[in-house]
RNA sequence: GGGCCUGUAGCUCAGUCGGUUAGAGCACCGUGCUGAUAACGCGGGGGUCCGUGGUUCGAGUCCACGCAGGCCCA
């Protein structure tokens, strides 16, 4: 963002607020339409589909959002780098529960009867405008992270909300991608997301609602859409059904309950009875069978009450209060068929339906003796598997809850009563007819609601499903076509089949699910949601249902209430005032009041958001999606299983050819985050205070199958890892070539934004001028690598094999070549280096350039800032933006390249030994010493050579000299060659390894060294022969030379130090304390200076005969010695002992 | 209750086909380097590789059983 005309790079603070700077992007991208002209760029190339897993408008987005998003947008910028078009729609998911459950809060509402009252279509206008203020928001959050897409303004959305609370059918006009809409405002947020007026796409939306219609018709036709009478998970305060797949979902909590003992006496026996034992005691009312395990023992036994019981065996001592005494032992078998005295027999609704009659022991594989007390109490109206064996056993189900959790009529002072206060009084009730035996309290595992968290109960109620078919009993490979065609399971595992799972354990998941999974219920009898188009017969006798497939069937065979519908979206109250006329009877047919399971609305999305029903090669063209990912918790049974399923109902094709997954957000301490434990981090905090480039590369250094601890210390440490050396490393090269007054030459200045203007390749980089050295060479080829390996990550979609490849060149980049390359940079202009001066502009340059290619999709704000004025401030006519470029590429390594790439990670090894005996001998690297030895086989030589001098100058050494008789430097080790002498000489193998170790080893290397085989005599007095390629011989310095070793290379140091050497490294002591000082002065690199000192003896000495040098590396004019040193600055110390007084004065 | 995964340094995690002295980052201590760095280098302390048993010449790695935690399903 350069302001100044003549090009030339702005100054760089290595202190920057990236913060600030972040925003300054923002504007900047808004400003210049960066995201609009990259979509115009990328026009017509080959398409990338993204299809979004839509998140919920109903609350401020949070961190683990934004891990989700960042992937998202990563992978649209790098295809988009790539050349690719894509779509960039946003998703909002609109309807169900959950905004329910926020809008009755917000209006303090507690039961459906307020709601009622309230008014639908009031109601449903506030769910409709609370999505649209949370979409706004979150629009807001997700420009803020970066995240590049095609929303709505969000000030649009604000005021459509505003509007439709006021009056939903006023008249407005908007602008859209294709020109001015007009509609009502009703109708204006049903087509949000269409082609005409573009942006989000809104799950609440017409076309969402309607190719569901679709869906469910389809489902219908092929008989697999039904009603059904079962007990189910149902939400007491939501008044709703719970379907399976969202009480495995966050759907359990740990809960404490009191479980009750009851006495059930056996009829025509003295005070004898069953114990049973259960922990919902509202369901004791509903009592109809005792059922036991029928090969479990069972013991009849007298108690110290003056009962007799029968119990399980095993369950006796832990029930039994008090002393008792076994009279009979007897299987559960024999106890079947015996008839009792139920414990609420006298309630009237009991006695009607039969239940004192039915009363008797049951037999059922299902009882155990872990809990309770081997005998079950079953309730058939309360109960799943109740139901089940009750249905098997053709007994009555008593039903005893309305909607709301009370007790209906018919059951005496309980009706009218909340079930979940009611224990007490039924302990109590049972007390005072003396069947109370015991209660205790019991902690277990119990579903409560998704949404608010109220414990279910079990209800006999009326749903629709969609049945997933038969599961057969044999390997999938062995189905014929027509055991397929009957069974929709069976049809979808086929589709995952061709999905590509990453993490791969996300396909096994999909089809544990898929396996284990009951049919789909998809009804809810709650208000905002999708109209569930099924109209059944009003006639009792007829009862016949149809499923309407879209608006224009229902027009069409609208008899009535058309006219009140017309005009509004598809959702309640409106729709419901349509009748139809019953093809079987000629009855009035009425929609079923029910709204829709909300992962309908999530389903249908790669059909209703890609024209599906309007514009099939548009669809087409899109279909499937290329990728798709969220966060593995809970969808494999949600989004993934309903996009799935509808796609293989839809057109048997999958949705998506790669899901990738990722784990849970959790806090820095390993717990989820909770509002309440205070480890809570919202996004905004997030985002100001650590930064969104920061949080995003914590992100991409995430393995996709750990849960991610998120946290500011966490953050903390990726800033300094890796987006501050960055940020260092390109301050350093900028702030050097603004002294040298240096710009980049033209094959330099490419950095195009379409295919077709060209590819710089990074072989030879270099013009004319430069003469690049080893150093330059190998960064190049390891940038070369780089890209390959983050090329290869991304297309693979894993985004550690992303981040390592860039942390790890980063490092070399900022702790080997530009520190090895420092003093390049200094020297002064027009000296006879400087093509050498060139050749390292050039390759920092470079290498830079394309590192914030690579970098832009994860980091887009800190790579754009650096290229703004890297290649814009100097390149005027390069892409307007970072986001514009396209992704670098380069040939394949060369061989000479690869050769390199070894011999210099020999040189870092041979300078970190080195580094190693200078630490270990107490001789810093500023003392100068005469030589390195260096020991090691002729590969590691034949590298070393070619990068001598690079590895003197890390030493600070004037030679390195490699020595030939390793004997002085090195003792050896000989170790058997593990997999090959252990299969061989299996359990003698121990005593080959000691005799080995016994052997003189220098001797024995000799020998191994020509070519001879060792004899070795063993313990056991047998022979064993070794060749040489069985023996591997280990050099280790030898102890007290000043040696260091290590994967075949030995350094040894020359520490003696000849009166030279000790002068040099005092003058560079004095150096490096006036570099301090230029330091603490704060003088810009350049500026010149005089260096005054006062010094004696050697040190004095150093100084005289160093004096050039000084002046040469301190950029000194002159380098006095005087009495009293006074400038800018000075210190007084002692060098070595000697006291000294340096002061520096700015020229 | 069943299935899958995990258990390695104070913390977060690598550890290939079973093989030689079990590693990294963070944190801590010492020390060096520093005319880009909030960095960086070198060294140090810190290990019952969850436990028990087994297979094997050899087990962090394979097997069995158990313990603890996570996820999925009942």
């Amino acid at each position: 963002m350069s302001t100044s005309s003549s090009p030339a790079f702005e100054p760089v603070s290595t202190q920057t607020d990236f913060i600030r700077q972040e925003h300054e992007i923002l504007d900047f991208w808004k400003r210049s339409r960066a995201f609009e002209k990259l979509r115009q760029l990328r026009k017509g190339g080959p398409h990338w589909s993204f299809i979004d897993g839509p998140i919920t408008a109903n609350n401020p987005m949070g961190v683990h959002h934004a891990w989700g998003r960042s992937y998202k947008d990563l992978w649209h910028r790098f295809w988009a780098m790539r050349g690719y078009e894509a779509r960039y729609q946003n998703g909002f998911d609109c309807q169900g529960l959950w905004v329910e459950v926020e809008v009755e809060k917000a209006k303090g509402f507690t039961s459906k009867r307020e709601i009622e009252a309230y008014g639908l279509a009031n109601f449903v206008l506030d769910c409709k405008a609370r999505v649209l203020t949370y979409a706004a928001r979150q629009t807001e959050q997700s420009i803020r992270l970066g995240y590049w897409m095609d929303w709505n303004d969000p000030d649009l959305l604000r005021e459509l909300a505003e509007r439709l609370k006021e009056d939903p059918q006023q008249t407005i006009t908007i602008d859209g991608p294709m020109g001015p809409v007009t509609d009502s405002v009703e109708q204006i947020v049903g087509r949000l997301g269409l082609p005409e007026l573009g942006g989000s796409y809104f799950t609440f939306s017409n076309e969402n609602n309607y190719t569901i219609w679709t869906f469910l018709k389809k489902v219908w036709e092929r008989g697999w859409l039904y009603k059904g009478t079962d007990v189910m998970p149902w939400c007491p305060r939501c008044a709703t059904g719970i379907s399976q797949h969202e009480i495995v979902t966050d759907g359990y909590r740990e809960l404490t309950h009191e479980a009750v003992i009851v006495r059930f006496p056996l009829r025509g026996r003295d005070r004898e009875a069953l114990l049973v034992w259960t922990t919902t005691p509202w369901t004791l009312t509903s009592n109809v069978a005792a059922a036991v395990g029928a090969d479990l023992d069972y013991v009849k036994v007298k108690a110290a009450d003056g009962w007799t019981y029968y119990l399980a065996e095993a369950t006796a001592p832990r029930v039994l209060k008090g002393k008792y005494e076994v009279v009979e032992r007897l299987k559960g078998e024999a106890m079947v068929g015996w008839s009792y005295d139920g414990p609420f027999d006298e309630l009237p609704r009991i006695h009607e339906m039969g239940v004192p009659e039915a009363h008797r022991v049951l037999p059922w594989e299902e009882v155990g003796e872990e809990e309770g007390t081997g005998i079950v109490h079953i309730a058939p109206g309360c109960g799943a598997e109740d139901f089940q064996l009750g249905k098997e056993h053709g007994l009555p189900a008593p039903a005893p809850l309305d909607d709301e959790g009370h007790y209906i009529d018919g059951f005496g002072w309980l009706t009218g009563r909340y079930v979940h206060d009611v224990a007490h009084d039924i302990f109590h009730n049972l007390e005072e007819k003396g069947i109370l035996y015991r209660v205790d309290p019991y902690t277990h595992r119990y579903p409560v609601c998704w949404r608010c968290g109220t414990p279910l109960v079990f209800r006999l109620v009326d749903e629709w499903f969609i049945s997933m078919g038969p599961t057969y009993d044999k390997p999938r490979e062995e189905l014929t076509e027509a055991e397929k065609e009957a069974s929709l399971r069976y049809q979808i595992m086929d589709v995952v089949d061709e999905i590509k799972w990453i993490p791969e354990f996300g396909y096994d998941r999909e089809m544990d699910w898929l396996r284990n999974m009951h049919d789909w219920m998809i009804s809810k009898k709650r208000y905002w949601g999708l109209a569930l188009p099924i109209w059944v017969c009003e006639n009792p006798s007829c009862g016949h249902h149809e499923v309407i497939g879209d608006e224009h069937e229902l027009r069409e065979r609208a008899v009535e209430g058309w006219e009140t519908f017309e005009g509004h979206t598809p959702h309640r109250p409106y729709v419901d005032a349509v009748k139809l006329r019953c093809p079987k009877c000629g009855g009035l047919m009425s929609r079923i009041p029910d709204v829709g399971n909300p992962w309908l609305d999530a389903g249908i999305v790669t059909y209703s958001t890609l024209q599906y029903r309007t514009n099939r090669a548009y669809w087409e063209q899109w279909f499937p999606a290329d990728w798709i990912s969220e966060s593995f918790p809970g969808q494999f049974r949600n989004w993934f299983y309903s996009l799935i399923t509808m796609s293989t109902v839809m057109e048997r094709r999958p949705p998506t050819k790669i899901v990738q997954g990722y784990s849970t957000l959790w806090a820095e301490d390993g717990r989820p985050m909770h509002k309440s434990w205070g480890n809570a981090i919202w996004f905004d905090d997030a985002a100001e205070k650590m930064g969104v480039d920061t949080m995003r590369w914590l992100y991409l250094n995430q393995p996709l199958d750990q849960n991610l601890l998120f946290g500011y210390t966490r953050a903390d440490e990726t800033r300094r890892r890796f987006l501050i050396p960055l940020w260092n490393a390109y301050a350093f090269f900028v702030n050097y070539a603004r002294i040298d007054g240096w710009l980049p030459p033209e094959p330099l200045r490419r950095h195009p934004s379409r295919r077709e203007e060209g590819f710089p390749r990074l072989d030879a980089p270099w013009t004319a001028e430069a003469a690049p050295t080893e150093l330059d060479r190998w960064i190049v080829a390891r940038l070369k690598e780089t890209i390959e390996a983050m090329t290869a990550g991304l297309e693979s979609y894993v985004p550690v094999r992303v981040a390592q490849p860039a942390e790890s060149f980063l490092d070399d980049l900022s702790n080997w070549y530009i520190r090895r390359s420092r003093r390049r940079f200094w020297s002064a202009k027009g000296e006879e280096n400087a093509a050498d001066k060139e050749a390292a502009y050039q390759t920092l340059y470079t290498v830079l350039t394309t590192f914030v290619k690579l970098l832009a999709p994860t980091i887009p704000f800190i790579t754009e800032a650096i290229y703004q004025n890297l290649v814009r401030a100097v390149v005027p006519d390069a892409p307007e933006s970072v986001h514009h470029c396209l992704w670098p590429e380069a040939a394949p390594l060369t061989e000479a390249e690869r050769d390199l790439l070894e011999a210099m990670a020999a040189v870092r090894l041979a300078a970190r030994l080195g580094h190693s005996v200078r630490a270990g001998h107490n001789l810093k690297v500023r003392q100068p010493l005469a030589k390195a030895l260096i020991a090691t086989d002729p590969r590691h030589r034949r590298e070393l050579e070619q990068l001598l001098g690079l590895l003197a100058d890390e030493l600070n050494v004037k030679a390195v000299e490699f020595v030939e008789e390793e004997g002085d430097l090195v003792t050896y080790r000989l170790l058997p060659l593990n997999r090959v002498l252990g299969p061989k000489f299996g359990r003698r193998f121990p005593l080959v390894r000691k005799a080995l170790a016994g052997l003189d080893a220098a001797e024995a290397v000799a020998r191994l060294q020509a070519g001879e085989p060792l004899t070795l005599t063993l313990a056991d007095g047998s022979e064993a022969v070794l060749s040489p390629e069985e023996v591997l011989v280990q050099s280790q310095p030898r102890e007290g030379y000043g040696v260091a070793g290590e994967g075949g290379i030995v350094v040894a140091l020359d520490t003696q130090l000849t009166p030279d050497l000790r002068q040099e490294g005092l003058a560079r002591e004095v150096i490096r304390r006036v570099q301090a000082l230029r330091k603490e002065a704060d003088y810009e690199l350049t500026d010149r200076i005089v260096v005054r000192l006062r010094v004696e003896g050697d040190l004095a000495e150093a100084v005289a005969r160093f004096r050039d040098l000084i002046a040469a590396e301190t950029l000194a004019e002159a380098v006095e010695e005087v009495a009293e040193p006074q400038g800018d600055r000075r210190l007084e110390e002692q060098i070595a002992g000697t006291p000294v007084v340096i002061a520096v004065e700015r020229r």
